[in-house]
DNA sequence: AAATAAAGAATGAACATTCATTTTGTAAGT
DNA sequence: ACTTACAAAATGAATGTTCATTCTTTATTT
């Protein structure tokens, strides 16, 4: 497979490019040859590590997004209490949403317009697996209000998102003791 | 005097088209040409009511926040408690985004990505003023706890946003009880 | 030397915007 | 009432640019 020789560096710098564009001027915005330009490459050196602009735009999120998930879960054990687990969870998201801005900011853009194939949304959305599993254990235990998983993760969750944008344009800038509070609102919309 | 008068339904045609192309194929990927065939206009037409693309789009905005925000305030009157004022406010809200969820896609997106100008985001945010003064009264009052303005917006009316967009994608499907649950976390995340 | 990686220049398609005309509505003059 | 003249409105066809992708050549690796 002559693809193993190919520079890693380079196709992390072209993700990385690929990121920082989308980010400030959205997916059709952003040209091949800004990308390369930016990566220290030939726009034609793009396609020998990506089929096309659209193949690399998926691939850059499908990336961000396990490496969200990996980081989401790092301090998350299956064994903790529903409640314990909640919070570990919530707060490296928060964590990487305002440490990671930037690759937060790019998932938010991929999820809340038509940029990415479905099916690599949906590649996506299978990384949440325990999440969804820690809310069932809560329902079955009787700890979480039995809302679908969507509502849970739009009051649980999706603000974060929203908090994000906000502090992205400048809007505000979150402090420690907003982030303990917004978890604790968080917890208390979803707890029973 | 021969004034002719430019026909104002020419002009929401070509409001209507750019929403619903936009929608599903984002900003730059809709052609001034496909908007045109649309509206069922010629493209050059379009340009005697707008000066270019990103104006149309930021007038297109503009217009649907107000839209958005007359509709969120109609049941609203400042003399209604601050329990009963949210209420009212959260349930328009959430009936303009299940009933008018090609316009509230539009606003999610436009509020997600780099789409609008700067000045045109501004403006559209002074018309949720009434939505600012009832949590300031609330939070005098002793009855919404004290957090910022910010963190309140996207405890308590943004997953609405994201639960449209997950509609949108088919993932599933928001009946009245799921919506008073809704209705019930949220404000349980904010009261006091 | 052979094979793979990379590069810059070339290509052709898509697009926003403008141009040159035509159409339409209106009001003054009859 | 009915022309006629005129300016606004509307149009389809250019125009020039931008961009994704490919082609041809050069460098690097093994």
């Amino acid at each position: 497979m002559a693809t193993l020789q190919k520079s890693i560096d380079k196709r992390n710098a072209l993700i990385k490019a690929t990121i920082e564009l989308v980010n400030n001027n959205g997916f059709h915005a952003t040209p091949m040859s800004k990308i390369a330009k930016m990566a220290k490459v030939s726009p034609a050196t793009i396609y020998l590590y990506f089929e096309n602009k659209q193949d690399l735009v998926n691939k850059t999120y499908i990336e961000v997004k396990a490496a969200y998930t990996t980081y989401a879960f790092k301090t998350y054990d299956a064994a903790m209490t529903v409640e314990t687990g909640f919070q570990a969870i919530w707060k490296r998201i928060a964590q990487f949403k305002l440490q990671q801005s930037e690759n937060a900011l790019f998932l938010a853009q991929c999820d809340n317009t038509p940029m990415i194939d479905e099916g690599s949304r949906q590649e996506g959305i299978k990384h949440l697996q325990p999440l969804l599993d820690l809310w069932a254990r809560g329902k079955d235990e009787g700890s979480i209000k039995p809302l679908s998983d969507y509502l849970l993760y739009a009051y649980a969750i999706n603000p974060l998102s929203f908090l994000m944008m906000a502090q992205k344009r400048g809007a505000f800038q979150l402090n420690a003791t907003q982030l303990e509070e917004a978890y604790q609102a968080a917890w208390s919309s979803i707890k029973l």
